[in-house]
DNA sequence: TAGATTGTTAATCGATTAACAATC
DNA sequence: TAGATTGTTAATCGATTAACAATC
């Protein structure tokens, strides 16, 4: 699957829609879509979904359209998924808790295997079928269990700290809700969802919608 | 504010991130920050920061930088952040939970002035200083408190409804987590946040990495 | 004034859209 | 075969980067 040229983040970001929406078909009996078809359901042009996929291979069919399931198949291998990596989550307060039950993660075959924070509240307690470690253990759970996905909803305060320990446990991607720029070694990769940039967006747009 | 040409949402997306750094420095003491300096400290090329703030005017000094406490207030103008956006949950389970103890909408001025569910285990509870609601109410309390921002993170199967019935009741923007796409007036603003993105990208860099 | 840094214009780059030949 | 729909090439559009004149 090698590429000559660099896939944008643009179209690995639509790759998830896409990969929903046809499980989505896939549990309603529909075997074949087209771009067409897709493109209506997701609010996405046709012809944007064919070049998007065309940057991985040529998996439809002429006059038909795509094949459902392995189109699915097809997208699983893109992105990775059949790997079902291992995630850890350091900071279980509300956010780490919520995202340690959230159900899409595991149906995207991600699988938590472990859980870490400071509190001793909070220590010992299963979350989601995981018991929450003391962070001092998290370096020797991770390279126990192989964790290659680390997940950071701890304060911004701490949030650099436990990147380096991540890191250094062997972690390769850190997906990270603490709102700053963690530093961390070249073939690390991270991505930042920021929560507060949605709000700030509809505050704008309300703001200056009615003077168009 | 009124604008020549619509401004793109990638020049709106930074927006926050200036603002946030910002503040930062203005909790540290420095009011004079040069783009360079700025741009280093996000990631950002200066000739970007300058490019976005010149959408709404000119800003800095030349040969001096940008008035931090100046910028600031700029910025909070452009993004509406002066008005105290009132919102509301609809859905009060961990995500949500984590939302309404969220202290970053808070810093930006967001009030959280409702909490809505259907589970009487949850309703009643006080959570983050509001108290839930039956989410049966939910119309009402709207419209009484003048929310104007709804947040929903329900199950994807009732998000829809939710969303009708924030619309019934006067909101204007809708910031959703729920895995699909809602239907609604043109003149409502939907922002779509999808938390298994970024895992899925982590999942694609880690699995073509190896191959440059 | 000299040095620094902005704001703006031009050049480049990349992504989306349109058109259509290939073919199922 | 005729109709439908893909995959691909070309055209358009928009965003980023580079360069530099303006000016503090």
């Amino acid at each position: 699957m090698r590429q000559k040229k660099a896939i944008s983040d643009a179209v690995i970001e639509r790759l998830p829609l896409y990969y929903r929406d046809l499980l989505l078909l896939q549990d309603a009996g529909i075997d074949i879509i087209s771009s067409e078809k897709l493109g209506e359901r997701l609010g996405i042009t046709p012809e944007q979904i064919r070049k998007d996929l065309t940057c991985f291979g040529a998996f439809g069919k002429k006059g038909v359209g795509y094949y459902v399931s392995e189109l699915c198949q097809q997208i699983v291998e893109i992105i990775g998924l059949q790997q079902h990596w291992k995630i850890g989550i350091a900071g279980i307060g509300h956010l780490g808790w919520a995202l340690a039950n959230y159900k899409t993660f595991g149906r995207l075959g991600f699988r938590t295997a472990g859980l870490f924070d400071v509190d001793h509240r909070i220590i010992g307690q299963n979350v989601g079928g995981v018991v929450v470690t003391p962070i001092a253990d998290m370096k020797d759970v991770i390279r126990k269990e192989g964790i290659q996905i680390g997940i950071i909803t701890t304060p911004a305060a701490v949030a650099q700290q436990v990147a380096d320990q991540m890191v250094e446990a062997g972690i390769q991607g850190i997906f990270s809700f603490a709102p700053l720029r963690l530093t961390v070694p070249d073939n690390i990769f991270v991505f930042r969802e920021d929560l507060s940039i949605g709000l700030s967006r509809i505050s704008y747009y309300l703001t200056n919608k009615k003077e168009d």
